[in-house]
DNA sequence: ACAAAAGTGTTGCAAGTACACCCATGC
DNA sequence: GCATGGGTGTACTTGCAACACTTTTGT
């Protein structure tokens, strides 16, 4: 998953055998005999886009003996968070989360089942900020949580909210750019970035 | 799991070869080539202690290399719940989830992942009526949470957030024995017995 | 000057928390 | 009649939801 247009993004890669010859499908591997499983998920990913800030959590196991035509492959998924800033141009890759071509396997559903992770995650986790950089102002962090519900959300109650978790600080810059007034930057505080 | 004499216990068998043998350790076995794996989970535990109902979650996958020093495992851990009415009455092989011995494997880790995914799925789902049988008291369903999170609860309190979920219906029924005014029996409606 | 986003306070309502007493039964 | 758990109401506090205007900058 990555956010930009305003809207959750989709990587996903065609594929250039059968099964599901030139579907879209999700980037997937298989595991070496002697690799940690979440090494197996950020060697994947980067063999098809090179990546260095890549969070990984694991997402579910899906086991059912016909989910792949040709033989018995048990997957074990992974949500991905790329943040949108060290994002390559070339976006043809990226697909918007509500509007997916078909994919290849149980992929979709494995995508859903990610985004009502993402989702359920929001409120009582550190996973939005996942999708941004180092430092950002409150309106990226609204825009990261409206992307992922898929409602606007009511500003001043967002950041009073945000505030009071008391897992931000202000780190005295300003942001630039634009016909309007600058804006704060904010930071996690160090050790609210954790890993859940 | 299952809740007996006000505690959460956990089911351990004691292995019968090296290595970590004569330990305790959880219940598994290996996935046959055509079986659902969630199939292969209900196939193990039914073998160590046969069960009907057994409600069972996919929890979280386990692959460092040398978490089995014999060779390379991924394992596939599932949540298991047992209402306390259909255990056997053959206790042994229960312990108590805050006293328990030395594990094999890292399935201590896989214990106390298990607890905190039970404690933080309280609230939102129905997992704690998987205790229980089908007709219940609000005393029943309080003495199950407070045995999960370890801490008494209010009881007005208590029953006033159950009964505002509308997830409860009366069945008639009133409970009996013991020396002290009945119990009115709750049922769960049944639309509400979802599976997360 | 105007467009565009940043920033801020208050009020009503709902939900959570803390607390004490009477009720029905078995022995 | 007493011990045991079943059952209920209220007051206080806290958190959530809804709502409009001023500020700062670039052009």
């Amino acid at each position: 998953f990555s956010i930009f247009n305003q809207a959750l993004q989709v990587l996903l890669i065609r594929r250039n055998q059968p099964p599901y010859h030139r579907q879209w499908a999700l980037p997937g591997g298989f595991v070496r005999i002697d690799e940690e499983i979440e090494a197996t998920a950020y060697r994947v990913l980067n063999e098809k886009t090179p990546l260095k800030q890549v969070y990984l959590e694991q997402l579910y196991t899906f086991g059912e003996p016909s989910r792949d035509p040709r033989e018995r492959v048990i997957s074990i998924a992974y949500l991905a968070i790329i943040p949108a800033h060290q994002l390559l141009e070339d976006r043809k890759q990226w697909h918007q989360a509500d509007n997916l071509p078909a994919l290849a396997f149980d992929h979709h559903k494995i995508i859903t089942l990610a985004r009502t992770r993402l989702r359920s995650k929001l409120q009582y986790s550190t996973i939005a900020f996942r999708f941004l950089a180092g430092r950002f102002t409150l309106t990226e962090v609204q825009q990261v949580n409206e992307a992922i519900l898929g409602e606007p959300l009511e500003k001043r109650n967002f950041r009073k909210q945000l505030l009071k978790r008391n897992i931000l600080s202000k780190t005295g810059v300003m942001s630039q750019g634009g016909a309007h007034r600058p804006a704060q930057l904010y930071s996690l505080v160090d050790d609210k970035l954790v890993y859940w």
